[in-house]
DNA sequence: ATTTGAATTAAACAAATGATTAAACAAGTT
DNA sequence: AACTTGTTTAATCATTTGTTTAATTCAAAT
């Protein structure tokens, strides 16, 4: 058991916290703009144990961007997949739920954006998502939505973007509008009112 | 018409050769990720020039990043100021607009997306798009149309917001979506009919 | 033809950065 | 105590990268 470091921060194995911090710090900054410095300052370690741990920069990235992949993702899956529940209900938990998520997690949208596109498209590989998403009840309900002529776009890829994209713009959207239009933080505040705003011909 | 080197590449200076391709690189990796020798190479130009045109990298950077956000603005800005076209009509020109820009710049709307976030929030304060949007005609006609009750989102930059992020969040998601989902490449060609799927409820 | 100044190049520099090494340390085992 | 094993640190290495310097070319002006 000579794994009990109780010096200093926590009940947190070093491994932990390093990798809470690379969390932190790529999130925030991206693979490229991260120094693996910054992440040992961060996590208060050596520079060294972040590749004793991790052999380098590149896998514990990869890493990281696993985990975050797989979080924003669950909780999607999960609500797609509920039988139970109705479309409207789906899409109202889906934007709810993803607006606390981002609010839990502000960097992780842009984080994904930007590095799917240079770096790690073919991670998404390594997850089990699409199979979760291909034959989810959301899939199902929202054919029968568009038969039925309750909903304008038949794609549910499109239906899907479209509504994510409502839901995620606002937030990385905000520093931009905000110093386009010079609006202040507080007007801001109600953006989590968001889902009210979603498709709101749906009911 | 004198000086033509109508040899090699082209009818252009060196010192726009360089800003074409740093525009490019730019846009394409975002600034962390860009390395001085990708840009000298990419214009095929000596790497020292890059220094003797513009002083660093840094500087570089700001102009071809208060360029794109310019190129960005001015067509939004444009169409907001026009007196004679409804709301409607700006709705649709917006987005058919923007997909335009989009699809000519595919980069460029995750490459100012991301790098507000971590340089350059500022230089948007060079820029005069605040009075642009402020006292537009866009923003009287949404008054109008919120009053006479037939836009249910009352702040017209959350409207914006919305519109932008419709238009947008579907080639900047694209690269994921596409990963989680599986789905060919030319399913989403259909994507610039997104116009359509632009509040339909409007009209 | 010579001069002059801008444009261009090859080479080098200095700082930053990812990675490694060798030694020290702590804790358990014999 | 001596030994082993996993962990940590300080120092260093090797490469990358932004920038600079000094020399060279080139075109126009004198």
């Amino acid at each position: 058991m000579a794994s009990r470091n109780n010096s200093k921060i926590a009940e947190q194995t070093t491994e932990e916290r390093i990798k809470e911090a690379a969390r932190k710090v790529f999130q925030k900054k991206g693979f490229a703009a991260t120094r693996t410095r910054d992440i040992a300052e961060e996590a208060g370690i050596n520079l060294a144990l972040l590749n004793y741990y991790f052999r380098s920069k590149e896998k514990l990235f990869e890493i990281i961007m696993l985990e975050t992949l797989f979080g924003f993702m669950q909780n999607l899956a999960f609500i797609m997949n509920d039988d139970k529940s109705t479309l409207q209900t789906k899409v109202e938990l889906i934007a709810s739920g993803y607006i606390d998520f981002i609010i839990r997690n502000p960097n992780v949208p842009l984080f994904m954006l930007s590095e799917m596109r240079a770096n790690s498209g073919g991670l998404l590989k390594k997850l089990p998502i699409k199979q979760l998403v291909s034959n989810s009840a959301f899939l199902k309900q929202h054919r029968k939505a568009v038969e039925e002529g309750k909903i304008a776009e038949p794609h549910p890829l499109h239906f899907l973007m479209n509504l994510l994209g409502l839901i995620v713009f606002p937030f990385i959207g905000k520093p931009m509008l905000q110093g386009i239009s010079g609006v202040s933080d507080n007007q801001f505040k109600k953006i989590d009112d968001a889902k009210e705003e979603v498709y709101p011909g749906l009911d």
